[in-house]
DNA sequence: TTTTTTCTGTGCCGCCCATCACATGTTTGG
DNA sequence: CCAAACATGTGATGGGCGGCACAGAAAAAA
């Protein structure tokens, strides 16, 4: 079964297509579910396609020659992935796998291609979009340079973060210690015993699945080294 | 002065453009020149503009709030810089300094923004480049997940490696400990102790400004974890 | 529900590398 | 060509974080 109209509309990269080329588009287009932890999109993959996220959220992950595994970047409902082949026709350059249960809207890399090739609006989002992602490689990358583990969690929370009005921002939903630790380079239990002296500072606040920057200032001060990280 | 047609000849990017576009290009670039160590752009500078190296090397860095400073990437002649802020507008997300005496032919920012945007060839010759960037800095990252620095500058000096026709792979100009510190998150001591156990064991030579990767595969399986690094 | 898996919390130990301090070599610009 | 700046080499020291082991909590699956 192809895509229903009123999915592909959930998706700000479509938005510029009239509606004539919407159906052949979703006609072209596949709807798969994943379990947490599956793999959505392999390296090795000989398929390569363009994903929209309709439910759920991933993440991009790499392993390191030893196992290891290495976190990149989260991906949430109405956002897209993948377009990396697409552009330049070459593998993955990294894994995505599903961080909760998730719903995948798929479109070929070929079919991709010739949208975007037939629509400069596309074009050019798609050019924004690689812009976009540079520059936020570039800032996790300047995040493994600070010394101190404690300094890079605060810094990518502060990156996680969305802005909420009439209210602190929030992380949301959490992911595990786990999940922080691959992207920040550090055990799982680092990550453990920073968030304790964070909630014990009251800077955080956990409720179910939300992080509450209760005092966001101070963890952009911890962020830029400003202040000492709290000690037990 | 203007930027002689015959210097704008040695830039791939270019050479998609007849030569009608070329000359009035040529009357809207300067050339400047640059002391080794010198700013060539600035991240929070008001003027935006696309870069041309015509000869020498720059390195793209940028600094921690701690003031360490962290390195990013090598520009070598024929190549272009830049391009980030050409495409969306943004400031630029990283400093440029010289490593050695260099010169540099620019263009401004809109003038570069027009150029691309008239010209197809040129556009999709920047978004392959952008794509291009996001692999590299992606591959970085991973390289930084290594827990090994020796392992870490294995990797990277196979990745400023090429390949020499009838002969082993070479690093060329060979970069000051200090700059491939900053690349790997490893000290500057560390890294000269690195490279003591990588001569002492025939894995590499230094001639002059280059280094031969005599034993290209045994600095692979370095790099890939199979073998454990050299010790004293 | 119960069962099973996943996630979080915590102590202990060891070692690796950043840092400091200084000596010696090598470039480079005046 | 000389002097000053920069690059490389080397030892000693200490702290910090990774790794292990296991306990308990929470969330999924059955």
């Amino acid at each position: 079964m192809p895509v229903s109209l009123q999915l592909l509309a959930q998706f700000p990269l479509l938005h510029p297509l009239p509606r004539e080329a919407l159906e052949p588009l979703s006609a072209q287009m596949r709807l798969r579910s994943f379990a947490r932890r599956a793999m959505v999109m392999s390296k090795d993959s000989p398929t390569q396609e363009l994903g929209f996220l309709v439910e759920g959220r991933l993440q991009g992950v790499d392993f390191t020659v030893d196992g290891r595994s290495v976190g990149l970047y989260f991906v949430d409902p109405g956002d897209y992935f993948g377009e990396l082949s697409v552009v330049d026709g070459m593998p993955g350059s990294e894994f995505v796998v599903a961080a909760a249960r998730s719903t995948v809207a798929v479109l070929e890399a070929s079919a991709a291609r010739d949208l975007i090739s037939m629509n400069p609006q596309l074009a050019s989002a798609v050019m924004a979009r690689l812009a976009q992602r540079v520059r936020a490689v570039m800032a996790q990358r300047m995040l493994l340079s600070l010394v101190n583990p404690f300094q890079r969690l605060s810094v990518q929370l502060l990156q996680l973060s969305h802005a909420n009005a009439g209210g602190p921002a929030t992380v949301d939903p959490v992911p595990t210690h786990q999940e922080l630790a691959i992207m920040i380079n550090a055990s799982r239990e680092t990550v453990t015993r920073a968030f304790q002296l964070l909630f014990l500072n009251n800077i955080l606040v956990r409720e179910g699945n939300t992080l509450t920057l209760v005092r966001e200032d101070y963890l952009k001060s911890i962020a830029d080294g400003r202040v000492d990280p709290p000690r037990a």
